[in-house]
DNA sequence: CTTGACCTTGACGTCAACGTCAGGTCTTAG
DNA sequence: CTAAGACCTGACGTTGACGTCAAGGTCAAG
């Protein structure tokens, strides 16, 4: 498989995997003329590094998991990285829930404004901001 | 309230207070000689920055967000953001879920390793010499 | 009055995960 | 054979939320 059918298939661009290989998250075989080839696994692969990437896993820390994931024995320094990621990844899930009901507090208040639960209109020390003074 | 107390209380750098208000997301009165002053509120505000940002909010958002935050009242359009960031967070807590199980499943592999569980074992497409690909 | 902590504006630096362009090579369909 | 399209390396551009330095004003204490 050459690099575009992998990028395709894994709804990523060539550029990506270019870098994924610079930063040592992806290998590849070459032909005798330089191209890229890469095995079925690779689409896998990539889809995991992009799951990773969403969740916040910087490429540093991704490196530092793969060897542990792909011999599927790793260093205790690896196991302590997994359950550190595991853990911050948790604390992000509560973060964004608690910025969720934070909007949904807000969407009720635009809802049905009432000053008992309105700081902004007991207090309304932000009311009419300037649009841009410059 | 200047500056300094503000950024201790809220937990940030003064330089971020400034960045907000450059964004138009904090207001700050001036002082006859041009120091910054603020209400206790702005605490409180800042911190609800913070949050949205944690969220993956960016401030041009969090900034078309705020009217209607403030007055309680907001056009179709404020509502329409708000309800679209609010599923911006719900899919992202789906992707973070979705990486932490990944996560989960690796580690559980990484601690018991089994041919019918790891592919790395079936398939060691990324062992340090790789066999003959099929 | 002076010290030192705090404040001001302005402007450039950072970091990550790519996007994008330039200029050349490879492969393949016709 | 040739033209189109996929690929190569190398290098600079982008974006957001600040960090950091420079070169000064301001303010309470001693």
């Amino acid at each position: 498989m050459r690099i575009g059918e992998v990028a395709d298939r894994a709804g990523v661009s060539t550029r990506a995997l270019r870098y994924y290989e610079e930063q040592g998250l992806l290998a590849s075989e070459r032909t005798s003329s330089g191209q890229r080839t890469y095995a079925e696994a690779a689409v896998e692969r990539v889809q995991l590094i992009q799951q990773f990437f969403a969740a916040g896993v910087p490429s540093r820390t991704i490196l530092q998991m793969l060897p542990c994931i792909d011999t599927g024995h790793g260093s205790p320094e690896a196991f302590a990285m997994l359950e550190s990621e595991r853990s911050r990844i948790t604390a992000a899930i509560a973060d964004l829930s608690a910025a969720r009901d934070q909007l949904d507090r807000l969407i009720g208040i635009a809802r049905h404004p009432t000053p008992e639960h309105c700081p902004a209109l007991r207090d309304p020390a932000w009311a009419p901001y300037a649009p841009a003074a410059h």
